[in-house]
DNA sequence: TAGGCCATCTGGTCCT
DNA sequence: AGGACCAGATGGCCTA
């Protein structure tokens, strides 16, 4: 783990404004501002695991260094306007091309998506995705 | 050493 | 009221 800023704890700037006031309340508002602090590093923490199973769908340039979080955005942006362009010329083909469109789609992988697929979404949420699955060079992928 | 990238803290806003 | 999300600030690490 990175160290922390030097400057800052956790126990927040607001300690200031409430040295005056009770030590209770200035004791919940600590508490309160150290809870937050550790939700705010989870769910950063989350957001780079998104990123991380991201960056193994995406092309990379090369396996050296590893894509920074726009560059991973950008890039998945590009592959999935190239998916979508190979899907669209895919509809102009007719049966003879099929084997064309095979090959197009042959470094897709299921463990390379597979960290997507294992996502558990939070109780009680339904999404859209969740009940999609197509075929894919003879592999049932459900999402 | 400057610049890029990142982790963390923080306060504000919105939502449940 | 409390949690989720967001953006700004700040400082550390790494590389050219």
């Amino acid at each position: 783990m990175k160290s922390r800023r030097s400057s800052c704890t956790d126990s927040g700037s607001e300690s200031s404004e409430l040295d005056s006031k009770s030590p209770e309340k200035y004791e919940t508002a600590t508490r309160r501002r150290m809870a937050a602090n550790a939700r705010e590093r989870k769910r950063m923490q989350g957001l780079n695991t998104a990123f991380d199973c991201l960056r193994k769908v995406v092309p990379q340039w090369g396996q050296d260094k590893k894509l920074s979080k726009y560059e991973t955005l950008q890039m998945a942006l590009s592959y999935i306007m190239a998916l979508n362009r190979i899907l669209t010329d895919a509809r102009r083909h007719t049966a003879p091309h099929r084997q064309w469109l095979d090959l197009q789609f042959d470094s897709v992988q299921p463990e390379n998506y597979a960290c997507l697929m294992s996502y558990d979404p939070p109780a009680g949420q339904d999404y859209i995705h969740s009940s999609f699955s197509y075929q894919l060079n003879g592999h049932q992928v459900h999402a």
